[in-house]
DNA sequence: ATAATCTTTGCAACCCAGTTGCATGAACTT
DNA sequence: AAGTTCATGCAACTGGGTTGCAAAGATTAT
């Protein structure tokens, strides 16, 4: 458990410390998307910088993506370990508008988009918006 | 040019204010979208919660929309005359990367998307990030 | 082991887009 | 003309994100 945290930090090439590893325990329970002010609460005493930093300095090294849904605040999910964040890796992101979570619909790919002549594409975001399955119970 | 400005007013529903005619013209001028501070800056001295409150009502009423391309400031753009904002309504956004600009690509819509079972599907929003034909000369 | 260096952390402060309260002013109703 | 509704302008606030800086921890060289 505690290996596996560390081996995947040390396979991006992450310093394994403490706050680190604490975060990364945290990203792999959800099961969905986590933002900064969310990963905020779920320590008693954390500072808000260094989560920040340590978010930043995980999506540097290709361990976790963000995705920007539209909510205000951006949000953070594992990649998986083959994912290198380029075009051909992108998946579509769900927004449930109820119960504000974000999932990645790992299982579907972005579709291709033919841009205009002379637009070149360098990457994709794409939130689909509508009610989970766990809201639609 | 002026009749223009205030019958798409009215065909929305909107009272043609001074603001307001000024701020459609700046919209109908724009080819690309525009955000609230981009617009504050389009106008020597203007309340920015009152340019605010004109887009809202603006958006309400259908006759821009909003685009979040996650440069972190909501952008805006006239709707089609027969938009009515519905899933089949929209289209892709593009963001160039090095000018900052937001396109609407009217003319390629979203494509449609197989959600897990239990999903079910609101809206979409769809940017494509890039260079655009301007910058890529 | 000790000193010098680099990295990470914590605190505070700041930035900026967006938003709201409230009072004034304009337009419309009776 | 008085009363009502709606729009505007100013100020203040919110909240996510970000940066500067100094202290603490880890790493490397001496």
């Amino acid at each position: 458990m505690q290996k596996d945290i560390d081996s995947k930090l040390n396979a991006k090439n992450i310093k394994p410390t403490a706050m680190r590893q604490l975060v990364l325990q945290v990203l792999t329970k959800q099961s969905t998307a986590i933002s900064l002010p969310e990963l905020e609460n779920k320590f008693e005493k954390a500072d808000k910088a260094t989560l920040y930093r340590t978010l930043k300095t995980f999506e540097k090294n290709k361990l976790i993506h963000s995705i920007d849904d539209g909510t205000g605040s951006i949000k953070y999910a594992l990649c998986k370990d083959s994912c290198e964040c380029h075009p051909d890796d992108l998946h579509v992101h769900f927004l449930c508008t109820h119960c504000n979570q974000t999932y990645c619909l790992n299982d579907i790919s972005v579709p291709n988009i033919n841009l205009p002549s002379s637009f070149s594409l360098e990457s994709v975001n794409m939130v689909v918006k509508g009610i989970c399955s766990v809201c639609s119970k």
